[in-house]
DNA sequence: GCTAACAATGTTACAATATAACATCCCAGA
DNA sequence: TCTGGGATGTTATATTGTAACATTGTTAGC
């Protein structure tokens, strides 16, 4: 997601696999949940449902906190985006069909946000609970720290 | 923490290697703060700051959310509790002293949580991290599902 | 012991995040 | 055309968390 030629290629590839998914699935993509889909891409980062909400009523002064909610339930139920628990906020996911599997770098200086979906720790993942007798719904993984671009400025 | 043979024994358990702790590293561990980790630990699994704050006012009626969160911060940074953050709730660690390391899995029937603070899972997410260039402060596993008490349950 | 410095707590006010509940709209299928 | 259910509009409120400044308590040097 950082490291794209184009953004607003990228942005409009994850809006047209979230097309392509809600019709094979029958879901309604409609003209809000993909203005808010397409807002949490552009942002480039993580996103806060309130500035998601501010940027709505530039266009729609009429929208409410459960305008942006009830779109962003529907986004995060069906894989399009994720929910970043340790920031309370919200981002894109680059690939919905394997989205249990996303993990994610979180640089504490340029708030920048990074996928990192290694099949190893789902496998070590598994293995845990498992052992654990534990059967998993959902995986919360959010590494915060430090990215090397910003390593490299500080240096 | 949930398998525990007497509770009681765990919270002091837990309330003295927090004392000794601090007597080592000269931290403060004044009459609130160990009230709130005492309280955190009676829970007996994940508890809402404002729940604490209630059950603080019941003796301390004076005492404000700034009163709660001032002491969780405390916990936190030395490593007596975490936050959850999938849930916006606060939990005891076991262990202080290898804090860096706890995972945790969160069954959503009953609300129990334990610890899962297995090394691999350490090691590969330090690979990955490494091998993205990324310098981890700090990770949040949070597993979410079903324990085996739930599923025999509803069997 | 006095006192300056600083940490901890008290207190007030508010910011930020999220949901409940009910009304209305809209559209697919009978 | 009618109608049922999903989507959205709307109002109100719940929940979670901080900022800012005042006061108190502890400690270390004098
Ligand atoms: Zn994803
Ligand atoms: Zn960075
Ligand atoms: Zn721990
Ligand atoms: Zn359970």
């Amino acid at each position: 997601m950082i490291h794209c030629e184009d953004h607003e290629e990228c942005i409009l590839t994850a809006i047209e696999m979230a097309d392509r998914i809600c019709s094979q699935k029958q879901l309604k993509f409609t003209d809000l949940r993909k203005e808010i889909l397409r807002m949490v891409w552009e942002g480039h980062g993580p996103q806060k449902a309130y500035d998601l909400l501010n940027k709505l009523q530039q266009t729609n002064p009429s929208a409410k906190p459960a305008t942006v909610y009830r779109a962003l339930d529907f986004l995060i139920k069906n894989g399009f985006i994720h929910k970043v628990a340790s920031l309370n906020a919200f981002v894109g996911c680059s690939h919905p069909l394997r989205h249990q599997e996303c993990y994610f770098l979180i640089c504490d200086d340029c708030k920048n946000i990074s996928e990192c979906c290694d099949p190893n720790i789902t496998a070590i993942i598994q293995a845990t609970t498992k052992q654990n007798q534990f059967v998993a719904k959902n995986t919360t993984l959010e590494i915060s720290g430090h990215c090397t671009e910003c390593l490299n400025r500080s240096e």
